[in-house]
DNA sequence: TCTTGATTGTTGCATTTGAAACTATTATCA
DNA sequence: TGATAATAGTTTCAAATGCAACAATCAAGA
């Protein structure tokens, strides 16, 4: 085995960054353009519009994103009015984080605005390749698997 | 068509990132750890030593990457007396980048690991789904098909 | 030739990022 | 109980990023 059989074209980490940096920037626009968020804003409101109401940590967990990061889009979402916390009794250094009836419109919107792009996509590759290839990717992402809301301590759902 | 229907899961963007993001990161250990390297830099690096000299603009259509971060990412591997310019007669503007003997000892290292990382993921989750997944994926990427040479000026190939 | 416009690559500047340090709270266990 | 470790989330600081502006060169057409 050597250095000159590394095929860059099917290294995987570069086909994945590639292709998740051109779909990420191409939906980016959108959510730039009529509401000012940034990508990490966008992806916590994204998992809070989806799944409801959870925990900083979970969202982490779910989204595959840096503590640091979730931290500073929770509190410009906060700012802007579209996120509130509520703390916990059951452990009060975790807070409950869900969209606000104005965060919520805006999720419904660009969740409009998603579904659109995802058309498209399916429409130029194929519905079913689509699929498959999501059902790999994901099970490349370890934490990503407990999807029900097992060891979510928030009870007061916000869908 | 309501926003309820838009479902993070299987939302191509947000799937392409979290893998994407996985599978770099833990690649981005190695390279950071035993060279110091930036994951632009190393994106950098990897084109040149697999095609060989090319131009800066040549590496940006290639690798999707904003020429500022290559433009970077050059200065900072010529510092590590990896990567070495010359300018090309047919174009001013231009220069003909390519990988010095360091340099090339470097991706030869690296690209070793590359190919322990690639199929390690290949063992996990089978040749032919990965390999299906890339030739989707790699339809996402517009620039990415002219594969070959063709407008390069750069003719002193490195490899 | 001269002018206008496009292209290559760099730089300035403000924003974003991530690793590590930190506070506050909870868990473990002697 | 009390001591130690683990966890949730924030903050700090240096590095990385990206957009816009820029200088240099090339291309096209009057």
């Amino acid at each position: 085995m050597q250095s000159r059989d590394f095929d860059l074209e099917t290294f995987l980490p570069f086909v994945l960054n590639q292709a998740a940096e051109t779909t990420s920037h191409a939906f980016a626009e959108i959510y730039q353009k009529r509401y000012g968020m940034t990508r990490g804003q966008w992806r916590v409101m994204a998992n809070l519009g989806r799944f409801g109401a959870m925990t900083a940590t979970e969202i982490c967990r779910r989204g595959q994103l840096e503590k640091t990061k979730v931290s500073r889009a929770v509190h410009a979402l906060e700012q802007k009015g579209w996120l509130s916390r509520k703390s916990l009794e059951s452990d009060r250094r975790s807070e409950c984080l869900s969209l606000t009836e104005a965060g919520r419109a805006v999720f419904d919107d660009l969740g409009l605005a998603g579904l659109d792009y995802d058309r498209a996509l399916r429409d130029r590759l194929g519905d079913a390749a689509v699929d498959e290839a999501i059902a790999l990717l994901r099970r490349l992402c370890p934490d990503n698997q407990g999807d029900g809301p097992a060891s979510n301590p928030c009870q007061d759902a916000g869908s």
